[in-house]
DNA sequence: GTACTATATCTGTGTAATCGAATATAAAGA
DNA sequence: TCTTTATATTCGATTACACAGATATAGTAC
């Protein structure tokens, strides 16, 4: 029980919805999905640590960088709900405009990201 | 957005879980949810007001008694969540268990149900 | 009209979630 | 070892949520 209301209520917020679908679409690193949403590296942070306590994403340490992709499902609702995430909520405007920031971002080294990202 | 926010928001909390589950099997009324929980009356309508104001859920008045039912999908995710209540979820034991119990509870005309829950 | 009843809403209170700012951690390179 | 860097965590303040208990509303019956 307490695994699917842990599971609505890590996708029960804008960031982290915002966050799941750009994960929907391709691992990224934190400093990515920073840049792409445009958010502080703080906040970014702690959404992928809820995301994560969740069982919905997972991370791959690259020397400093850390890298989240989408878990494997643990069940047929989350299968279901990452379904939904890679079919329908793209293709809404707002998730559309943050995929096109992702791909326009992740076209630069991280190096020049983080640099981009620090300046705002 | 703030739609989609506000679906998984209103998924997030045990009895509104509960709730819909019960609601993906039938159509009832506040005292026969009230019953099969074992919630205060308060309780279950204002939990009932959120899933009515997420769109999830909607009502139809009979006399005294209001009845309340799955609404119609308004989306894809909607309508992809909605089929795992219907066929995953109810599978659950705690799920099960409401589901048992419900049936119990609406086995006994509507009056007697309120003495009942009045009574504890 | 009054009395009654099923459901909804308000009020006050405790708890949990979110935030920005600051600080801590862990890996890399010198 | 010391410095730098990407990410994580803590702190204090604010806001949102859930609850019990009391009250309000809207229908029924007389």
């Amino acid at each position: 029980m307490k695994q699917y209301v842990d599971l609505f209520k890590a996708l029960s917020d804008e960031t982290r919805l915002r966050i799941m679908v750009l994960l929907s679409e391709k691992e990224l690193c934190v400093c990515q999905i920073e840049a792409a949403l445009g958010f502080s590296q703080a906040k970014i942070s702690r959404h992928l640590t809820v995301l994560r306590y969740a069982g919905l994403v997972r991370d791959r340490r690259d020397g400093l960088w850390i890298y989240y992709s989408l878990a494997e499902p643990k069940n047929k609702v989350e299968k279901n709900l990452f379904k939904c995430f890679r079919e329908f909520l793209r293709k809404e405007k707002f998730f559309r405009a943050d995929l096109v920031n992702m791909k326009k971002c992740i076209a630069q080294p991280l190096d020049v990201i983080v640099e981009m990202v620090r300046k705002s």
